[in-house]
Formats: structure tokens, C-alpha cells, sequence
DNA sequence: TACGGAACGTA
DNA sequence: CGTACGTTCCGTAC
């Protein structure tokens, strides 16, 4: 016999993506069911005040107390009640039919605060990827839905559990219905079982409805009987059995209760019908809607991210909670094939045909291999549009349609998306293939919008943006890749299927580009500059190893001197100089030298330590110790370089543009941002780098202070700027004001005290941290900072006010609009918000710079293509550009590069550029 | 074999 | 108890 229904609902669970078929789980309600119901609205409100709503922020003006203690709540109770289905009710904005019952219903409450808005959907969007079912059904409340659930589920034996603040809910508890009220906060749930209702009531719960019918319910704006309360309520019901019982004896009840009885039967009779719960609305019947085990833990992640949240809610998120990897591979596999049904294979005739038709309009691409083709290379690039994905096999082309290909990929006017720009261009490239008119890259667009996230690959961003279409294809996409030397079927479909990904993201990242206001800086800086960036990674810079090999054989037998010395210096065996924990039984157990600054697994034995040790002790084997550090650290730098070398003689380092947060360029394979300058010893390494065979020199240009430039653009800080307009020796000059005297008394000390001080600022420095570098006391430390805000005040008030602008905003901003968002501004925890302070004085800054000198590398390349120059750019160092000079080109090259950085942004000061030019890298330095 | 920590190179 | 990185080694946990 069919339940009767009524209702027309909608469940929400984009995540629903394991595979359960009615087949597989029972149709209906089982023994074995633990059911979790919520009430979401009046969960959120209760949670929206108990926490406080200015102290949780998305860092975008978007309150989340309420989300926070939602997903807290929803958290605590799964994990302790270990419920094996769950769903969430939410009412509906607009009526319901207790509305048509009565127009007062509920009326009177105060309006929705302001900074509850928006928080419902963001509860929502959690439960989604908790892969917990919420449900709404059109003219009914919560509780309705709630009830039928519990109802239905405890009519076929299985257990239910209710976490509700509302009233309503108490009819519901019976022998297996359990209500969890919250007593303080949302965390803190009282378990009301029959007993305790009728504890707490005096009346069992089905005749709750009754008691609350004749008390009334403020909440609702539903008057009682004045002058009964509930105990009056109690004492009727336990007399005559229940409502009906009282009303036909009416009559019978004396005194001044019973003539305030008769004269609100009709609001009592009201009242008991707006207040029993629907106990059939028309629900999804299947168990497996309501299952646990569907969340997605990078989905949730993405989710906590853009809300901001912390590391503890998301380590107590509950296995429970999460679907397990078998079950997701499941559904990758399921959905895949679907995939697969609109993946084609062109042949070559068939390319250009599709080239001019369904990619004329732009196609997001993967390109499978590596930059540096190795014979046994696939050659695959995968297109994919709206309605078509193609995968084509380059090697397999005919010449008319490898033509039609690389015509297609130069032509600017076709937009292309790609994950990664620059690698896919490098794969293309060494195939000979140039690619015009890059419209998007993913990652970078992602890195924009979240520059703190760390990078994820093309199935993590896809799970973190899309439902349960494009997150499981690109789940089974990774699978396959793991399948290495599959048959060319299967890699195509996967290239295909991340080609898909790519198409399906676009969108969203570009929604997500302008929501963060950072789309020109896709647009105008990163993504030209990747372009740049590929072709100087593909040049690389010429090394000559002979230097390093000659260098390397100077070190090893130093550091063999050195090591022998030192060991004579300790007697015993010999030990390992480069295990601290070795080294640390030597110093402080064998040799008894007093214990240095802890750290997590002893005491520090680095070399400022080291160096205050040999102060103290004057012993040698400090001294050797250090020179062995230094000669070994050598070496490796050296070693490193000298294997990063191609047969061709050079290093092509590869520059990251979504990695360092500030927005500077960060270098790896190997890292040439970090090859040795302070020392003489370890500059000598530079001596390797050197000017290509065909070319005249190297060329090198930076900023000058470029970073205390900034600060005196952005502060206006008269003294400062003042400072950048006189010519003198900017510390220099700023000494003489700090410390009033002319320019030409400040001595080496007070110079290099203010310059400390200069760039502390910057980093957001204690006093400290500054008494400790300059090995002064603290008192001078504060002096001295105290006597440089006042003679640039501006700077003070310049800093202060960032800082404030960020936690007020929640993020910072370079000039150019790149924002980096710093949640833990409003940290209670001091530790994390002074972290998060220093930050943001430092990124403005950093940031800023790393902005002008990238627009400066767009300028610097455009002129030199301009020019037909064959000289180019091969490194960038952060304040820094290397550039290769081809003969003849010397002084064009030098103006063209002096006037290219110059003039890349214009701040209240000038920006100087120092240029030196030698045959290596060494010898260009000025 | 994988990972975190310590150490140290750069701007 | 100033910022931003990358690489190496060691030692430990698998």
C-alpha cells in the first residue's frame, strides 16, 4: 500500500556520487539505521549567537559565526552519536500553510541580523561537501520534514536522534526517537529520551503538543490560556487524558484557570493545530540519500579555505563523514565512461576540418610529456571545447594537418586555456610548435584568487570547484595516470578527460578572477609574463662546468684540511660534522660547552650560535667547525649546479609564478635566485655563469633599494622621499636625521644601525628582534626606533594604518591589486596574529616590488622584440634581471633596459636601476 | 621510501 | 620575538 505524500521537495547533495543504487541498499528503512536529523535554521540561529560574529570573518566582510558553529556542532554530534544516515532540514524563505492557519504566525520577531545573511547558503555549501543530504520542502517547516524522517524511520525499526532547539520537536520522541536540545551554545546537547520529557514536562511526548497548546508559544506568537502555565497544563492533561479530555470537561474545571479555559478554546484548538508536525511529507524514501561516508576532504578543505577556518575543525572533521577512496574510485570509473562517449580521435584529414570549425573559437588544451623530449615521449595534445574533446597524436600527422595544427596554436586571435601556460607551451615547443593567444591559466588564476593555498594539481583544483560531474572524471583521469605504459587508448581518454577539466574550470576561475578584482593582473602581468618566462627558461644560461670542476677540487681539499683539524681538536672518533645531533653530543657532553637556544630536537648548533660559542670559549674547533660548514655548503651549491647542466652546457631553471604569496617569481631545478653574492668566496661560484658562444656579455641590472622606495611611495613620507630626491646615500641620510648630525659625520656604526632599522620596518620588526641583530640592548633597540619614527613619522603612521586597513578588509593589496588575504588579523591567539601582522606590513612591499620589476620584464621584453634585438633576459633575482648581450647591442641594450625598468611603474620617488656588464655573471656585477 | 626539522643560500 | 623563498642533509617513521 502506498505511503500517502504530500509536499513537493527538493534535496540538495551535489556530492552524491558514490555509487548506490536502489538495488544495492535496502528500500526501506532497516534495523541497522542510526538516524541524525538537524534543523538547520534553528541551529545556525542558535549558533549565530552563541558565537560572536565580528570574530569570524571570511577575510571578505562575509560573517561565518554561524557556519562555524554549525560545522562544529555537526561535527561533535557525528562523531560522538556515530549515526549511520543524516539529513538536514532547512525552512523556506516565504509562508507555509500554518501561515494560511493564522497570519500572526510567528510574528513579532525581531528582523534577520544583518550579518546572518548569507550564512544559510554557506552551511549549505559545507553539508555538501560533508556529503551530508539537506532537504527543504516548498509550504512546510523543518520540523515537518523531521518529523515524516523520524516517523518513517522509527515505524520500520531503525533509531533516530533529533537535534532541534525547537519546541515542536518533543512530540517526536518515542522509545526509539531521541532529541538532542542544546542547553547552552550549539555544542552542549541534553539527550531527551520519553523519561526525561516527561521529567522535565510532566506530561509524555505525545501529549506534549497538548501542554503546549494550552501554555502557548511566544516564539510563534501563539497566545495560551493566561494564566496557565505549565504545571496548571500538566495537572489538566494528567486528569482527563489529553486535550480532547479537557475540552469536553470544560465545564467541569473550576476556578479562575477554568473560566480563563473556556474563554480561549478557539485559540487552544488553534494552537494544537499549528502546532502537530507533518508526519508524511512526500521525502526520497532511498537510505542511500541519507548515508554517511560521502564527504569529500578536498572539497571540504576548499570550502574551510574560503571561509577562512582554522586547522582544528578540519582535523576533527570525522572519518565517518568522508567517503572512503574505493567508493570515489567507484564513481570515477562509473562516470568516466560517460566521459568517454564524447571523446574523439581525429585523423589527420579529419584535424583541419575541426580546427576550423569546433576549435576556431578557442579550446582549453593538455599537452601530454615532458619539456626536455626524451625519445620514447608520447606527443599528444588534447583540445577540448563545449562539445567536443579531441585528442590529437602529433607524431601520426600528415604534413597538411600538422600545418593546420601549428597554425591553429600560433594564431593569436584563437583563445586558449591551458592548466599550466608555460608547461604546455614548453611541451609544445619541443615539439616546434609556438602557441599565440594563451587567454587563461588555471593555476595561476587560482594562485590570484588564494595566493596563500598551496599549489594543487589539475584533479585537486577541479575537486575544490566543481560537483560531482568533473570531480569524478578527473578522479578517475588520476587514476588511469597511475597506469604507466598502458596502451595509447586509455592515455588518450585520460588527456582527453583533463582537457575536459581545464574547459569546465575556465569559467568558474574567471568568475573567481573577478570576484578577487585581480583579473587584470591575469590578464595584463601574469599571463604575458609567463610567456616571457617560458622562452628565458627555454634559453637557460650558459655554465661552464670546468669553473665549477676547478672550484669543487679547491673546496674538497680545504674541507678535508679543515676536517682533520677539526677532528684533532676533539679526540675520540671522528664523527659525522654534519649531523647536528652528533655534533651536539660533542659540544655539550664531550667538550661541556654551555647549552645554546633550544630548539624541537635539542640545542641549535647553527653557525650564529656557533660564532657566540667561540666568543665565549675561543675553542678551535668551532672555528674549523664553521669552516667546514661553509666549504661543505659550497660544494653542494657547486655539486647541484654542476648536475643541473644540459649537454648543450646550460641551466635552464624553471621560474614559478603561483608559488611565493607576496607575488615574487620563486626559482627551482635548480634554484638560481639563491646562488652565492655576500661572500667572496662563495661569488666566485658566478664566475661559471657566462655569456652564450655568439654573444658579447652578460648584462646585469637591479633596483636600488627598491623595497624602502616603496615605503616612502606608499607612506608620503616627506623625510623619506626627500631622502630619494637629495642623491645622497639613503642610509647614510637617514642616519644624519635620526641621529642630528650631518651627513658627512654619520659613522659606519650609525649607518648600519639605521639601515637595520630601515629594513626591520619592512619586515614588521620587534624591538626585540632588532636589539638581537644589532647585538644591542633592548632599551637602545626601542631608542633607536623610537627616534627614527620620529623623524619619519609618516612611515609610523603609514605602517600602522596597513595593518589596520588589512584586518578591517581582511587582506592586503600591492599596487597593482594583488591581494593576499590574512585571516588571523583578528586571531585571538596573539602568537598567530602578530604573525599575521608582521605579514602584512612585509607584502604590500615585497609584493609592490615584485610587481614593478615583473611589469618592467614585460616592458624590457616587448623592446627588445620591438628593437629586432637578439640580446635577451635570462635570469630574474627578485630586485634583479640578467641579461645576455648580443654583439653590437651593449649600449641599445643598456639604455633600452635602464629606461624599461625605470619606468615600469611610477612612484612619488624615481626608481634607479645600477647596470654592470662583464663576460659572467661575476664580473657584470657593479 | 617518505617526511619533518635544522641549517643556510638569496632578495 | 622581522619578510619571502629552495635545497640539502640527517634522523626517524614507515
Amino acid at each position: 500500500m502506498p505511503e500517502p505524500v504530500r509536499g513537493s521537495s527538493s534535496v540538495g547533495c551535489p556530492w552524491d556520487t558514490v555509487a548506490m543504487t536502489d538495488a544495492a541498499a535496502p528500500s526501506v528503512p532497516g534495523q541497522d539505521m542510526r538516524l541524525l536529523l538537524v534543523d538547520g535554521h534553528a541551529m545556525a540561529f542558535r549558533a549565530f549567537f552563541a558565537l560572536p560574529a565580528d570574530s569570524f570573518t571570511d577575510g571578505r566582510g562575509q560573517s561565518t559565526n554561524a557556519v562555524y558553529g554549525f560545522a562544529r556542532m555537526m561535527i561533535n554530534v557525528v562523531q560522538s552519536e556515530r549515526p549511520t544516515h543524516v539529513a538536514v532540514a532547512f525552512d523556506l524563505p516565504g509562508g507555509t500553510f500554518r501561515d494560511r492557519i493564522y497570519d500572526q504566525y510567528k510574528a513579532g520577531r525581531d528582523e534577520t541580523p544583518e550579518q546572518f545573511h548569507g550564512q544559510i547558503a554557506l552551511i549549505q555549501q559545507v553539508l555538501d561537501a560533508m556529503g551530508i543530504t539537506w532537504l527543504t520542502v516548498e509550504d512546510y517547516e523543518a520540523d515537518d520534514i523531521i518529523a515524516t524522517l523520524a516517523t518513517r524511520t522509527a515505524a520500520a525499526g531503525g533509531e533516530v536522534l533529533i537535534v532541534s532547539s525547537d519546541r515542536d520537536a518533543i512530540q517526536l520522541v518515542g522509545e526509539s526517537v531521541t532529541l538532542l536540545q542544546p542547553v547552552k551554545g550549539v555544542t552542549e546537547l541534553r539527550r531527551m529520551d520519553p523519561a526525561a520529557v516527561e521529567e522535565k514536562y510532566q506530561v509524555a511526548p505525545e501529549l506534549y503538543p497538548d501542554l503546549a497548546a494550552l501554555v502557548g508559544e511566544s516564539a510563534d506568537n501563539l497566545p495560551g490560556v493566561p494564566g496557565v502555565g505549565p504545571k496548571t497544563a500538566a495537572k489538566w492533561i494528567a486528569a482527563h487524558g489529553g486535550l480532547a479530555g479537557i475540552l469536553a470537561h470544560a465545564d467541569e474545571i473550576t476556578g479562575k484557570a477554568g473560566q480563563s479555559l473556556r474563554d480561549h478554546v478557539a485559540d487552544v484548538e488553534r494552537n494544537r493545530r499549528m502546532n502537530e508536525a507533518v508526519r508524511d511529507l512526500d521525502l526520497p524514501t532511498d537510505p542511500s540519500r541519507y548515508a554517511l561516508g560521502r564527504g569529500d576532504r578536498a572539497a571540504l578543505a576548499g570550502v574551510f579555505d574560503d571561509l577562512a577556518f582554522g586547522p582544528t575543525i578540519r582535523r576533527d572533521v570525522p572519518d565517518l563523514l568522508l567517503a572512503d577512496d574505493a567508493a570515489q574510485q567507484d564513481a570515477a570509473e562509473e562516470r568516466a565512461a560517460e566521459v568517454m562517449a564524447e571523446l574523439v580521435r581525429p585523423d589527420a584529414e579529419r584535424l583541419a576540418t575541426l580546427l576550423s570549425d569546433e576549435l576556431a573559437a578557442g579550446a582549453a588544451l593538455e599537452v601530454e610529456g615532458s619539456w626536455e623530449l626524451g625519445e620514447g615521449d608520447a606527443s599528444a595534445i588534447a583540445l577540448a571545447t563545449a562539445d567536443v574533446i579531441a585528442v590529437v597524436d602529433v607524431a601520426e600527422l600528415d604534413d597538411a594537418a600538422e600545418r593546420a595544427l601549428a597554425a591553429w596554436l600560433a594564431d593569436p586571435a584563437v583563445p586558449k586555456t591551458a592548466y599550466d601556460t608555460k608547461a604546455s607551451a614548453h611541451r609544445l615547443r619541443a615539439r616546434g610548435l609556438q602557441v599565440a593567444g594563451w587567454a587563461m591559466d588555471l593555476a595561476i588564476a587560482e594562485f590570484l584568487c588564494r595566493p596563500d593555498q598551496r599549489p594543487t594539481d589539475l584533479p585537486g583544483l577541479a575537486l575544490r570547484h566543481l560537483q560531482e560531474d568533473l570531480a569524478s572524471s578527473t578522479a578517475a583521469a588520476q587514476q588511469s595516470l597511475d597506469l604507466e605504459g598502458t596502451q595509447d587508448d586509455a592515455r588518450a581518454e585520460q588527456l582527453g578527460r583533463r582537457a575536459d577539466a581545464v574547459r569546465r574550470l575556465e569559467p568558474l576561475l574567471r568568475a573567481d578572477l573577478v570576484s578577487h578584482a585581480v583579473e587584470p593582473l591575469l590578464d595584463d602581468l601574469e599571463l604575458p609574463l609567463a610567456d616571457v618566462l617560458g622562452r628565458m627558461e627555454a634559453v637557460g644560461v650558459a655554465v661552464d662546468d670546468g669553473v665549477l670542476a676547478d672550484l669543487d677540487e679547491q673546496h674538497a681539499r680545504q674541507q678535508e684540511a679543515v676536517a682533520q683539524s677539526a677532528f684533532s681538536h676533539i679526540g675520540g672518533d671522528p664523527i659525522n660534522l654534519g649531523s647536528p645531533k652528533q655534533l651536539q653530543e660533542v659540544l655539550f657532553e664531550r667538550l661541556g660547552m654551555p647549552k645554546t637556544r633550544r630548539t624541537k630536537t635539542g640545542y641549535t648548533t647553527n653557525a650564529e650560535a656557533l660564532e657566540d660559542l667561540f666568543a665565549q670559549t675561543g675553542h678551535p674547533f668551532l672555528a674549523d667547525l664553521l669552516a667546514h660548514r661553509d666549504v661543505t655548503k659550497m660544494r653542494q651549491i657547486i655539486e647541484t649546479l654542476r648536475r643541473s647542466i644540459s649537454p648543450a652546457g646550460r641551466i635552464h631553471t624553471s621560474f614559478q609564478q603561483n608559488v611565493a604569496a607576496t607575488g615574487r617569481l620563486s626559482s627551482i631545478g635548480p634554484n638560481l635566485q639563491n646562488i652565492p653574492a655576500r661572500t667572496e668566496e662563495g661569488r666566485r661560484i658566478r664566475s661559471a655563469f657566462h655569456a652564450s658562444a655568439g654573444f658579447e656579455t652578460l648584462l646585469t641590472a637591479d633596483y636600488s633599494q627598491i623595497e624602502m622606495r616603496i615605503m616612502a611611495h606608499l607612506s608620503g613620507d616627506e623625510g623619506l622621499i626627500e631622502a630619494f630626491r637629495s642623491g645622497e646615500d639613503l642610509h647614510r641620510y637617514v642616519a644624519s636625521r635620526v641621529f642630528d648630525v650631518a651627513p658627512e659625520d654619520v659613522d659606519p656604526a650609525m649607518r648600519s644601525k639605521t639601515k637595520a632599522v630601515s629594513y626591520g620596518l619592512a619586515y614588521g620588526l620587534s624591538a626585540f628582534g632588532l636589539a638581537r641583530q644589532l647585538h644591542i640592548s633592548q632599551k637602545e633597540a626601542t631608542a633607536l626606533r623610537d627616534g627614527y619614527f620620529e623623524r619619519f613619522g609618516g612611515v609610523r603612521d603609514y605602517l600602522r594604518a596597513s595593518v589596520e586597513t588589512a584586518r578591517e578588509t581582511g587582506y592586503t593589496e600591492t599596487i597593482l591589486g594583488r591581494r593576499r588575504y590574512l585571516p588571523d588579523l583578528t586571531s585571538d591567539n596573539r602568537q598567530r596574529r602578530e604573525n599575521a601582522e608582521r605579514v602584512a606590513l612585509n607584502s604590500p612591499i615585497q609584493g609592490s616590488a615584485a610587481d614593478i620589476i615583473k611589469l618592467a620584464m614585460l616592458r624590457v621584453d616587448a623592446a627588445l622584440r620591438e628593437a629586432s634585438l637578439a640580446s635577451r633576459v635570462l635570469l630574474q633575482v627578485h630586485d634583479e634581471l640578467v641579461v645576455e648581450i648580443a654583439p653590437g647591442e651593449r649600449e641599445a641594450v643598456t639604455s633600452l633596459i635602464v629606461e624599461g625598468m625605470g619606468s615600469a611603474y611610477e612612484l612619488s620617488v624615481p626608481l634607479e636601476v645600477g647596470v654592470g656588464t662583464g663576460r659572467t655573471w661575476l664580473d657584470a656585477a657593479h
